[in-house]
DNA sequence: AACACGACCTGGTAGC
DNA sequence: TGCTACCAGGTCGTGT
């Protein structure tokens, strides 16, 4: 599921719905922690944030519980006498009978509560948020200028800008027409400012399409409106070019682009 | 400091 | 129909 558009879709969702309500219980399963149970117990959900891939559920009392979804996982909340999926990691019962819950079928996903000193300091981690006033064409630029690794290595880094992942970087990419293995640092000013415009347009797509294909349980992915140029989608082809799409392996990950568009 | 790589997990699918 | 191999939206620790 879930880079920067799924989470953001599911951050507002469980806003809307979970927002004010009250943990009654928690049960956590595969990894049982009796103590985070106890701490969740009488909390009440103030609001549900976002971090980058982070859901942050800001609790009554000052505490952050974060949650991150991994490569597969799901936080949705279920109507009263529905029971969870199998691969349920976690669930919290709240006050009017619905349940929370977190599904994690590749048991990649992390869970923890966190004190606010923690999540103030997990905020100056993890880099710009690419939805926000603060990510600008000259921040991307002086960003880069710092970082001698490809761009695609540099987009996905979390500690740069937080939330691209496999998905949009390649498709972001695509749509600026550079190739993944240029240095960062040896990239224009120009090349930049179309790899900026690029990455604002694909995630205000990929949240919208996200917000569409997700209704809580079960699996979802803002590709199923999205129109993917690229991802996963090697040996068919260009939308733009017909040429092949390719694929390359990057820091053990697959990154794929378009070699007649992309350079 | 900056990179590559394996580990952590499970499930889907293509090919034999 | 099995079986194998490879692929997969993310991070983390370790080693060079």
């Amino acid at each position: 599921m879930p880079e920067l558009p799924e989470v953001e879709a599911v951050r507002r969702k469980l806003d809307r719905e979970v927002a004010k309500a009250v943990i009654v219980a928690a049960r956590l399963v595969r990894r049982p922690d009796r103590a985070l149970e106890a701490q969740l117990r009488g909390r009440r959900i103030e609001r549900v944030g976002r971090r980058g891939k982070n859901l942050l559920l800001e609790l009554s009392g000052g505490s952050v519980l974060r949650v991150h979804l991994g490569m597969t996982g799901n936080l949705y909340a279920l109507k009263q006498g529905r029971s969870p999926a199998a691969t349920a990691r976690a669930w919290l019962e709240l006050e009017d009978g619905r349940t929370l819950v977190l599904d994690d079928p590749r048991a990649l996903g992390r869970l923890e509560l966190l004190s606010a000193a923690e999540a103030g300091r997990l905020a100056c981690e993890l880099g710009v948020e690419p939805t926000t006033a603060e990510f600008t064409a000259n921040r991307l630029v002086e960003l880069a200028r710092g970082c001698r690794a490809p761009i695609k290595l540099f987009l996905t880094d979390q500690k740069r800008i937080s939330g691209l992942g496999n998905i949009y970087a390649a498709e972001a990419l695509f749509r600026a027409g550079i190739h993944p293995a240029r240095p960062a640092n040896r990239l224009s000013r120009r090349r930049l400012e179309r790899l900026y415009t690029a990455i604002v347009d694909v995630l205000q797509v990929a949240i919208q399409s996200a917000c569409n294909a997700y209704s809580g349980p079960g699996r979802f992915d803002a590709s199923e409106t999205f129109p993917l140029a690229v991802y996963r989608r090697a040996g068919l082809p260009c939308p733009r070019c017909r040429r092949r799409i390719g694929r390359i392996r990057q820091a053990g990950r697959s990154t794929y682009f378009c070699p007649g568009c992309q350079r």
